[in-house]
DNA sequence: GATGAATGAGCATTCATTCAT
DNA sequence: AATGAATGAATGCTCATTCAT
């Protein structure tokens, strides 16, 4: 039966089934036949929306960023946090972000290279604003180390790892970024 | 024309060939005829040396690993370094390790799933050797902080992703270390 | 080119050129290549209408006997034919079936399996009905042997034997089966 | 290491191995490797002795055969024996030598072929023998029926179907026979 | 006689992509 | 916009066979 959709309506739904498909079987072992199937659409149609299973695949993992974007945007420029407030909050979202992305499934030996993808998107997203943030940290000299920049991209990737190895303890993730940072004990509130 | 090898020999050139291609160009985009004309001679050879795909890209990647892994036993069983000296080393060890296996070519957006893996090989290598002596530091009061082996373990592969982004620096390595695992300022000493 | 053609049709035209190749060269020894190219399609189309060669299989063997099972169900349930009738008409199928699908070709020695397979397909649903119809004639005295069933299944078989190794005229069959289930000579007009 | 053997021996003893594996998994489904596994020599070898899977597969049919070809040759020629005596012992004969070979696993839906061949070649020398006998219980009137040695095709053939799908009590087969060809009951003597 | 490394053709199956309707 | 039949190239894998030693 042929169901006509508003096109934006309808390519929105097939990324979201692809995306779906991408975090639970990796890129590779999706295809386009899966997606149309998850889609309720036909191979066709993924055709008539997406030229190649590349462009596909891009527009999908965009989206793993674009949905905290905004969000992130808010809290940075919020006048109402102060530096430990706005830092606490930034990887408040990131951890929510992490735990939606970065199941078990992801992880599976067998599908590597999603895992990596979406983490590379994560942190490169939560990066820009942290890495503002941080700035406005040094200048104002509640961070005082050197290579700041180079210590949180460390910290940021490294914390998504762990997480995913399953250490999901709030509390321990704050002390790892207060001593690697050289913040005061408890400055950061989490949870 | 028919070649005979020694087996030992022809074994490793395959290795070899096949390691390159995954590097190159991924392992998923790596087919076994790609193996089998890169190590110049045919398909059947590769599967009479080894069984499966699986297998063949399992054992490349133990490659990458084995390789240091005698050399770490010893550096941390050497009785001739101190602390620093041993952990200066081991790092020494691990970059050389990375520089020589996670090339530019490695982090390709066409190739995600073989840095990961490789990358967590070494980590896991790294961290074997590396958290035997964390924990002689703790012990020995050299190491203060709380949750050393979550930072370590952060660290060892916040160092890797840094790297094969182009950070090349030993010095800045050597300083992130150092304050990341609150150590006295030029203890390690990393070329 | 490019030619579309009604599913019903196409997947008959594969279901006929895989029925074709495996009388011909047996079911082993005919490849998914040689079907596709029987049917002037690509093995891609092929794997549309079957999703297995196991299943292509299945359905071509099915061909063999369902074209009978409802002409045989009539037989049996036909009022205006008595025992022999009965008998005579089930058989003459039989051999009509027999001598359209055991040809010469499916005996070859290079092709052992399809014959068997086909063989005991038609046996099954022969044996089905006549089974029924035996019984019949035991309850009505008409037979009056024991083990009847096991004489029917080894004349149902060697019947079929017998014909694909070149053996065709109609009295010797009726003959065998008269003597063999000791029916009254001349009860049986196969012809 | 290097074992030489007397040739005719190892022939045999590649023979054996191949006729096990053809019995256990089919024909197509015994690879020239398996065999030389089997007989634990190497594929070479087995080429050495016979020149392709073809003849290989000839010469370990012959043996079903061949067996008990000269057993059979002293029954029917041995004056101890009246005609009954003699069909009985051809008939036990029969049985030992399909109870031997066709096993439950010759008949596995998998491994279609080898069973027919096997039956085949069974059925082929016991109709050799029998035949002669049969003529000779024409001649002397204790057969009387039309077409006997297409009768007596049809049994041998149909007894190892039986056999091989369960039935095994010798009272029934000889049932079948004495109806069959028409003898006196009790006349036969299988066990 | 015996070995086992090497070949090459073939096989079932998958999949991104195209295109007539 | 949407369908789904059709294509064709590739993929992992098997195996009979050869041949230098």
């Amino acid at each position: 039966m042929r169901i006509s959709k508003d096109p934006e309506v309808r390519k929105q739904e097939i990324l979201d089934a692809a995306s779906r498909l991408f975090e639970k079987q990796g890129i590779e072992k999706t295809s386009m036949a899966d997606v149309a199937k998850e889609a309720d659409i036909t191979k066709g149609l993924v055709y008539y929306y997406f030229k190649s299973k590349e462009e596909l695949v891009d527009e999908a993992l965009k989206h793993f960023i674009l949905e905290s974007e905004l969000v992130l945007k808010n809290i940075v420029q919020n006048r109402n946090l102060d530096f430990f407030g706005k830092l606490s909050e930034i990887l408040k979202l990131y951890f929510l972000t992490i735990s939606k992305n970065l199941g078990i499934n992801t992880l599976a030996k067998s599908n590597p290279g999603v895992y990596e993808l979406v983490k590379r998107s994560l942190c490169k997203s939560a990066l820009d604003h942290t890495g503002v943030l941080v700035e406005e940290g040094v200048k104002s000299g509640f961070i005082n180390i050197s290579h700041p920049e180079y210590i949180l991209k460390i910290l940021i990737g490294g914390i998504a790892d762990l997480y995913s190895e399953g250490v999901r303890d709030p509390d321990v993730f704050a002390d790892i970024i207060e001593q690697t940072l050289h913040l005061p004990k408890d400055s950061l509130r989490i949870w």
